[in-house]
Formats: structure tokens, C-alpha cells, sequence
DNA sequence: TTACATATGTAATATTATAACATTTAATTA
DNA sequence: TAATTAAATGTTATAATATTACATATGTAA
């Protein structure tokens, strides 16, 4: 069986490369969505010191499936559902009054959205879900 | 009874301004969601000049449901559901091949992802749903 | 009319992201 | 191991998207 730490499919950080990795340490030591100029800054102590060297380890880290765009925020964060690196569905909810952003893992909502697709005759490949809530926290 | 064309709320285009007007046309008449310089520039001869004159137009645009931004494509389009003057719900399939992107209107989705809110004692706001598809057209 | 809110025009600038090209490092294979 | 190829990096420049700030105009309500 091939399942050692060097070659396991759905936890590849063994493999990141450099940028790759200090990119996924800093947006998995944050605790919230982090912008591509703001890990740029961030970083500039570890030798980043050009935008393309941030978002080209992006790049890579959403194709493996280990970070994920809030597209309505232009912002990256970590994925905390190890199924992604099965899919690259992401969902997230961000609330608007404290702007806390969790990621969402419902395997109900997969499925309804395929079958929506499939009502019309054609094929989900992924998708992308941002639902502005107002938490728990902030109803108080 | 208020329902006069002039103070109708769910068609308010009376009530536009020449620049909203004109960007809202020009939306409705594109069978394709517009960036914002593509906007700018298909309006330069209407006396749009500057791009804030478009971004001005598209968030009141947006804030009375007439239009809609895809976020993960940073392109807006003309709000094709009379609903959503209602709420600022949306919901998009994106084709990966052909790029066509059309707007969702299934209440099952808004019931399901309030449903998922209620579950976490959040309350839902409004969501984004982008749904990456490969379209009947383009699976034949 | 006055006051106020909303919309407009314009210039400048901030923010987000990519193109192009040279170089280096890592992985593959002859 | 040396040769070959693919992937990642470094760097400069620039493209694409969006907002700030401020002056002016227009519409609406008191």
C-alpha cells in the first residue's frame, strides 16, 4: 500500500514547495480569510517580495484543493475540510456584522445542486456558495 | 393603492437616472454578463467617461435588484428574475466551455441554504451561488 | 426659497492580478 | 551519473478592477 506520509493523496504538504508552504502556514495560522497583498506583506521577512510569488503558490494550494477564494472578498483561506482535496466545491458562511468566515461542509447541498444540475440536462463540475448571515454571536 | 407605473417598487426603472438607465440597458440588451471597463467603453459615446461613472450606476443597479455581480468573474448582469427586487439572492450556472451564464430561480435553494442557516442559529441575509457547469449544449 | 439628499463629473490613486522572460531547482530517464 | 524535461522561482513591468476625494449640479421636501 502506498500510504506513507510522502505519497498520502488527500494531505500533499509533504510535497508543497517553498512559497507553497509558507503561503498555507500563514493562512492556516490566521483566523480569518487573508488578501493575496496582505500574505505578500506578511511574508516579505521570508523573501517574498513580488505579488506573483503569493498568488502563484495560490495557484497551486486552490488546485490542491488546500485553499479556497472567497470570491465576493478577494480573499484565501485555508481549508479546514479535508474532503476538498477530493473536489474543489467550497462554501462558506461570512458574517456581516463581525465578518467571521466559516467554512461550510454539507454533503446535502452537494447533492441538491446536482440534481439541480442534472434537472437541466447538464453536469456540475464544482461549485461556489457564500451565504451573509448574521452568526450566532452577533444575533445576541 | 399605490401601483402606479412611477412608484411601482418592483419596476423601478422609471425612476433611474440617465446613467443608471443606460448602463441597465446596455446589460439588457448583452446576451453575456459585462465587465465594468467593457461597460465604460461600449458607453463612451453616451458621455460615460469615467469608470466611476459606471461603478456608481451598477451599485444602485445592485441595490435595487436590477442587476446582479458575478463574483467569480467580476462581470455583472441584467437581473432576469422579478423576485430578486425582492431579495439580493443570486444564483448563477456558469458554463466552463461555452461560458454562458444563466440566472437560477429555484426557491428550494433559498428554503435549503436558510434551512442550513437556521441550523447553525444564524440568520441568513441574502446569498452567492455560482454553480461551474458544463451546459446541455456543450455535453453533446 | 432654503435646506438637504442624491447624483454627476473629473482627476488621481489604490487594489488586485497577469504577462513576459531569465534563471534555478526538482524529477525523469537514458 | 549525465542529459533531458518539467515545475517552480525571481524580477520587472504593466494590465485590470475599483475607490477616494472634491467640486458641481440636480431633484425633493420643508
Amino acid at each position: 500500500m502506498n500510504n506513507s506520509p510522502l505519497t498520502n493523496k488527500n494531505n500533499q504538504k509533504e510535497h508543497l514547495t517553498k512559497n507553497q508552504e509558507i503561503v498555507l502556514n500563514l493562512l492556516e495560522k490566521s483566523n480569518e480569510p487573508l488578501k493575496a497583498y496582505s500574505i505578500l506583506f506578511n511574508l516579505s521577512e521570508h523573501g517574498v517580495k513580488a505579488p506573483l510569488q503569493v498568488y502563484r503558490a495560490l495557484d497551486k494550494l486552490i488546485e490542491l484543493g488546500k485553499v479556497h477564494k472567497i470570491e465576493s472578498k478577494n480573499a484565501f483561506v485555508a481549508c479546514i475540510n479535508s474532503n476538498c482535496s477530493l473536489n474543489s466545491n467550497t462554501g462558506f458562511t461570512i458574517c456581516q456584522q463581525c465578518d467571521e468566515v466559516s467554512e461550510i461542509h454539507d454533503n446535502k447541498i452537494f447533492k441538491n445542486l446536482n440534481d439541480l444540475a442534472i434537472q437541466e440536462s447538464s453536469k456540475l463540475n464544482r461549485y461556489n456558495l457564500e451565504l451573509y448571515i448574521t452568526c450566532k454571536k452577533c444575533l445576541k
